[in-house]
DNA sequence: GAAAAAATTGCAATCGTTTGCATTTTTTTA
DNA sequence: TAAAAAAATGCAAACGATTGCAATTTTTTC
């Protein structure tokens, strides 16, 4: 067609017979500009398939319209990058901040530069960043948000923190979680996840008070703390039963993949399940319902905790005050309960 | 500390005692400047926390260092947000990607605009494209690479087109899932998967030269044309022995998810797994070998088709000649086959 | 129909880096 | 020690869009 020479936003006002500043504002539909000449040049920028220069464009206005999602990894497990739950968030987010306008630049602790306040924000890659996980420390996450720039976190909102975080009831989705279990005639429940991580703690408080009000002392010695994968969880549980038999009767894992990996062990060894043991798993990920037993789980609406969180950023951008947000979560029965 | 106004090159070159272009030049470490002069110009950047406005370098030097990954969703489907395949590979080319020095822009094809050479390249909001999937119509793809922006596509290799494919040898997989049915001791194999889709067709073929060599004529009522979700499989399967019966001991899925859509639907009957019927995945996801029976499944190597797409769009960048590429695909047995 | 008001459009500076070329400083050479 | 060569630094012009303000055109008012 045309001549290939890159066109600018001076080529299309000069075919136009403009000046830039008109044509610049006409193609953002500018009421200081007349209607007949807004949808003219409109049309010109069409038909030459022209488009602003984005890296030109957040010069200028010092925005990018970029927000970057950091997968907040926890050193040494495989947790992150093959969990569905997370996953799902990242595809959620990335839904949410395209509704309003923004795109997403997809990093995580691993890869980026130590210094998030540095690398995504004065550097001008993104106007905002959203961690999803808090890791076993914050250090980052709280060295960034103490250098003033637009945060939201993804974690245990009973946290102190100077930065809004988002997450789900983790008090009572453990204490559902566990109540279900006990209230379906379980006597010994097992805990199954790290309580070194701050939302894992808050379910486990959960556990324990639903104990409590059930008038059961829990034996410590039925926590488990293990890492957070499928895998550990399936070593876990065929080490435990080799060296203490079957010596409870349910299970509340922090994630499905935990409960994933719980339930293989059991089936390999024949426990009925739920017959002998039942399981309660965390998230509801696609394939809860999928397993066999379909898993009963905790649902965490990720819809709703995406668009959350990137509210809670924009209000930032936007100078309005911010808040710890709580996403629905609900006890979904299946068939890994009685 | 200091004062909080912005810091810019010029800015700290002012406090170094040097031109700007100096300080440009000692950052990037370029040896027209003198060493002493280099180090301790970057020491003061490392001290005042200093980083390159990205926009501004983009705009000078017209490379971004960002390359966008579109996730090619098929229309009315929720594959590509749940499937735990693709998200995989996003992950996998984030890592494989920083390894280059570039950064990760997340999109997909819902949210885009349809004009990918003009959104993302001529915008100049990334220097590349990678689009993972070929969806049922190459449309939006080939009108990107024919405006001639540099693209890398994961998809069928058998595909022919203007630009570089990396896929797996979905021949050899369906190939190789169905013999190992067959030499099992199958005699009427499912395939469960839409033969729409390009990558399918393949496994397909290969389905069908398997039973060729089997001398076994494959009853084409046996093809099972469906989304690729679990859910959708999981529906077919029911409603299909609801009609037909267990007309079947054996079924090759195009997808994991496939497979545990058909499992659960065939454990809920009773259905022997692998007695009865033998069950052959796609993918080897983390789950598959959580399921149970542990799921017998076509691996394909992930971190190798990422550094493979890198490698062949990096190609792209640098003018140098591209050509598809094909990633290792093996047949890992476990227990949901004799 | 001229002056005042309102509606459009254009000028020109600016955002912060990079880089070809010119200039200055240092080192080498004879 | 002066001239030539090499090394180090700086000048200034881009990159392309945006926007406050000034200038122009059009409409309204009397």
């Amino acid at each position: 067609m045309t001549a290939d020479t890159k066109l600018t936003l001076a080529k299309l006002a000069e075919l136009a017979g403009v000046s830039t500043s008109t044509a610049s504002r006409a193609l953002k539909d500018n009421p200081l500009i007349r209607k007949e000449t807004r949808t003219k040049i409109q049309a010109l920028a069409k038909e030459y398939n022209f488009s602003i220069n984005a890296a030109a464009s957040r010069l200028r206005t010092q925005k990018t319209n970029v927000i970057a999602v950091i997968l907040n990894l926890i050193d040494n497990t495989e947790q992150s990058t093959t969990d569905p739950f997370l996953l799902k968030l990242v595809g959620e987010l990335n839904q949410a901040l395209n509704a309003k306008g923004y795109e997403l630049l997809l990093s995580n602790s691993f890869m980026a530069s130590d210094d998030w306040a540095n690398y995504f924000i004065h550097s001008q890659r993104a106007d905002g960043i959203l961690v999803i996980g808090q890791g076993k420390t914050t250090e980052k996450i709280d060295r960034a948000a103490k250098s003033g720039v637009p945060i939201v976190v993804w974690g245990d909102t009973k946290t102190d923190a100077g930065y809004p975080i988002v997450g789900g009831n983790n008090f009572l989705g453990g204490y559902e979680a566990t109540k279900y279990l006990l209230s379906q005639g379980a006597k010994r429940v097992l805990f199954l996840g790290d309580s070194e991580h701050a939302e894992m703690r808050e379910r486990l408080r959960g556990f324990m008070q639903a104990h409590e009000e059930a008038n059961i002392v829990p034996d410590f010695s039925h926590v488990g703390a293990i890492d957070i994968t499928s895998k550990t969880a399936y070593q876990y549980m065929n080490d435990r039963i080799k060296a203490n038999g079957l010596d409870f009767d349910g299970i509340v894992c922090v994630s499905d993949m935990v409960a994933l990996g719980a339930l293989k062990a059991l089936k390999e060894r024949y426990v009925g399940i739920p017959s002998d043991v039942g399981i309660v798993g965390y998230d509801d990920i696609s394939l809860a319902e999928l397993m066999h037993p379909a898993l009963t789980t905790i649902r965490q609406n990720t819809q709703q905790a995406a668009t959350l969180m990137v509210e809670q950023l924009l209000n930032q951008l936007e100078n309005k005050p911010t808040e710890n947000q709580v996403v629905e979560t609900s006890l979904i029965v299946r068939r890994s309960t009685k």
